[in-house]
Formats: C-alpha cells, sequence, structure tokens
DNA sequence: TAGATTGTTAATCGATTAACAATC
DNA sequence: TAGATTGTTAATCGATTAACAATC
C-alpha cells in the first residue's frame, strides 16, 4: 500500500537496494524474488518487500521483481533519472578530489560550477568545472538552476556559507564540513544531509573495542 | 543502569554528543542539564539520559553534568583517549586528500603508513607518512599493530584488498569505496565502517524531491 | 494445475518518550 | 529547605518480522 511518509530507515536503504539491482543487472539476472535479494542484502524478505510496498506494487505473485524494472523505479524514486544543478564550494583537498574523482552524473546531479576565495585557484578548471570566487556567488546563483550544493570548505566557514546558500534559495545542502549546519526557520524546508567523517571513525573506534 | 549491549542508533550518537560538549567546552560552559543539552542538539531530555545511562551515571540531580567530564567520560567510551595504529590503502585523490586533511589522532588514531600499487606515488610522502608499495603490506602487517585500515581503493580492487586486511588480523576497515565488502565468516569479528558518499547524495535527492 | 511468491494485515520487537521517586 | 534535575520504570510509538490469503 503506497505510503505518504516515508520514514528515514526506508529511505537509507533505497541507494543500497539500487546498487544491488544494479549488480544483479550487470551480471545479466533477469528477476530475483525478494528472499533472494534478502539474502544478498542482509535483509529479510518481509522487510524487503514492506520496504518496496512503500512505493508501489513492483512485483508478481509467483514470479518476483523483474531485476532491470525494479531497478529503474528506484532510481526514478530517488530522482536519479533527471540531472539537477549542483555546485561546490570550497575547493580544498577534499573539494578537488570530488571534482575529479565523484560521479555526480550516476546520482542524477549535473557540477556546474565551483567556488573559492583563494585567488590562486579561482579561474582553474578541474575536471571540466571552472573555479570562480565565492563573492559571485549569490549572482551565479540568480542566473543558474541549482539545487544542491556540496559544502567543503573550512569548518569555520560553513554555517556562513549555508546561510548565503540558503538565501539563495538552494533546496539541499551536501555538508562534508565536521559542524551541524544548521537552516533558518524560515526555510526549514532546506535539506541538509551531512557526511561527518571523524563520527564515522569514531563509531568504528568503539565497535572494535576490546570488552572480552 | 549501565546495559551490556549498546544499540546502534546510541552508538551513532555519541560522536554528535561528543562535538556538542566540545563546543560547550570551548564556550567556557561549566554544566549543563540533559534539557538544555536536548534543545542544542534536537533530541529530548528523556533521550539523553536514556542513552547515558547504558555507560553509567554521570550526572547529578539537581545539578546536571560537568561538561568537561562529561566529555572525557564519552571520549574515552568511543577509545579517543588512545592512538590506535592505521593505514591507508589507494593514494589516490581522496586518499591523499585524507591525509592531508583529516586529523586522525583526534579520533584516536595514528595513520602510520600509506599504501598503493603505483610507483609514481610509491615512496612519496604525503603530510608526513610514507607511501609504501601495497606488495609489502603483509610485511608491514605482521611487523606492526594497525587497528584500522582506511579503503580508498578504486572499487574494482576493494573486495581483494579487504581479504588481504583480513587475513592479517586487521580489526577494522573504514570504506570508501562505494562497494559493501564483506568479511569471510571466520573473522565475522572485523567491522566495517563504510562511507558511501553516492548514497548520501541519492537521499539528499529523494528528500528535495517536489512532492506537494 | 501446483508451486512460488507477492502485498498486506497482525504480531513482535526495539527505541523513544513520559512520568516520577530519589536526591543533590 | 525548596527547586532542579537526575536515573529508572512504565507507556507509547514506530519499525521489523511473521503469517497468510490472493494470484501469477
Amino acid at each position: 500500500m503506497r505510503k505518504d511518509k516515508i520514514s528515514n530507515a526506508v529511505i537509507r536503504r533505497l541507494p543500497r537496494y539500487c546498487r544491488n539491482l544494479e549488480a544483479l543487472r550487470r551480471d545479466g539476472v533477469e528477476r530475483i524474488s525478494s528472499s533472494a535479494l534478502g539474502r544478498n542484502m542482509g535483509l529479510t524478505a518481509s522487510q524487503i518487500r514492506q520496504d518496496l510496498s512503500c512505493f508501489g506494487e513492483f512485483g508478481q505473485q509467483g514470479y518476483g521483481y523483474n531485476v532491470e524494472s525494479l531497478y529503474q523505479e528506484i532510481r526514478e524514486i530517488l530522482g536519479m533519472h533527471r540531472q539537477r544543478g549542483a555546485i561546490l564550494v570550497g575547493v580544498g583537498n577534499l573539494g578537488r578530489a570530488l571534482m575529479r574523482n565523484f560521479d555526480f552524473a550516476s546520482s542524477g546531479f549535473d557540477l556546474q560550477a565551483a567556488f573559492d576565495i583563494q585567488p590562486e585557484v579561482i579561474g582553474r578548471e578541474i575536471h571540466g568545472v571552472t573555479v570562480r570566487d565565492a563573492a559571485g556567488m549569490e549572482e551565479y546563483l540568480e542566473a543558474h538552476d541549482v539545487a544542491v550544493a556540496v559544502l567543503t570548505v573550512p569548518q569555520q566557514h560553513a554555517q556562513r556559507v549555508t546561510d548565503r546558500l540558503v538565501a539563495c534559495g538552494i533546496r539541499g545542502i551536501w555538508n562534508f564540513t565536521n559542524f551541524d549546519v544548521e537552516v533558518p526557520e524560515e526555510h526549514a524546508d532546506v535539506v541538509v544531509e551531512s557526511i561527518h567523517f571523524s563520527d564515522s571513525l569514531q563509531v568504528l573506534s568503539y565497535l572494535i573495542r576490546d570488552n572480552a
């Protein structure tokens, strides 16, 4: 039964479904049952059927799910069928690494521009994207259709840059700074998705503790 | 009441407690109540008291929690008071960015060495860490006390490198490849903590969809 | 048709929130 | 002391798992 409000737990499993289906597809697998997919992913068949039923009825009794079409359905649910505009702010080591390595297109985004305040990097082109002066960020956002900003600035600038981005009507912020940036109440619809490297490493540290 | 098995949800909040307490500490705040901390972090006071009670009794009725000592307690729970050995495998753009930017020490790790197979990078020193030939990885792990490996190799090598690391007795793998590496059953105690960039961006993509 | 497997309803499990006696 | 706030127990809420009729 199609659900209105999808729980966070379900949403965060969607990209994993996508990755697993992509692998099956690459291997030429045509159809898969919830129990086989569950075995692959370490989930119960029940959970998979529950998850998918939030979005529609994609399977067929006695057959299972068609790998290709389920894959496309989930891509569409995630919005990966379209290309939304993205910019990157803060062209340091991490920003550069993302620009060079990360495949924005395959997650449904088109990295259009990058911004920094360092004269040494302004004007450079990295992986086909020009680095612009951050002073002109507002002007750029005014003129272009940008949905998401990748935030790779030093921590101390994170909130200020966020405020500027939000004021320009950005829809989402992909936050790599080790700081929980906040969006003002009047723009509560702006989504912040954070990758906190050190949180993750600290969890790993906890999990390998000796408590034998 | 001290608990034996801590739930994943609680564990993943610990680094956030840490960051928030660090900020309070920096601001010279001496004590804080669960309700004030909850307000800061967007959690209920109940949840904070429940979370902390898994590990001991850190507060005092009528007073709250001492910021400094709670901070130190949580750091210790996470294992950040010690420095464990770490290596990094795969010195590409992302690997280099982590070596240059990421503060391993403040999360309780000492990055001792890096490995790659590219002759161009072998022998180079990056941020004080020497890049070695990956062929010698086993020998190195034999001779040094390394708890964690940072996995920043290209996706297609992820599983093979993981197998080698696990065979050498690594305790944890910090996985940055977009692949869910698996540890063999006989080493099920090896912990894999993954940062999947594209999963995160895809979740953001979903969350900014228009469904008005 | 018979076997397989779905989507959904019900049952269970776990996590969050509320309430409150204990006590600083 | 009186007010504040803890740690813990109980209640609620939500997510996962189990069961099963429907049906390909």
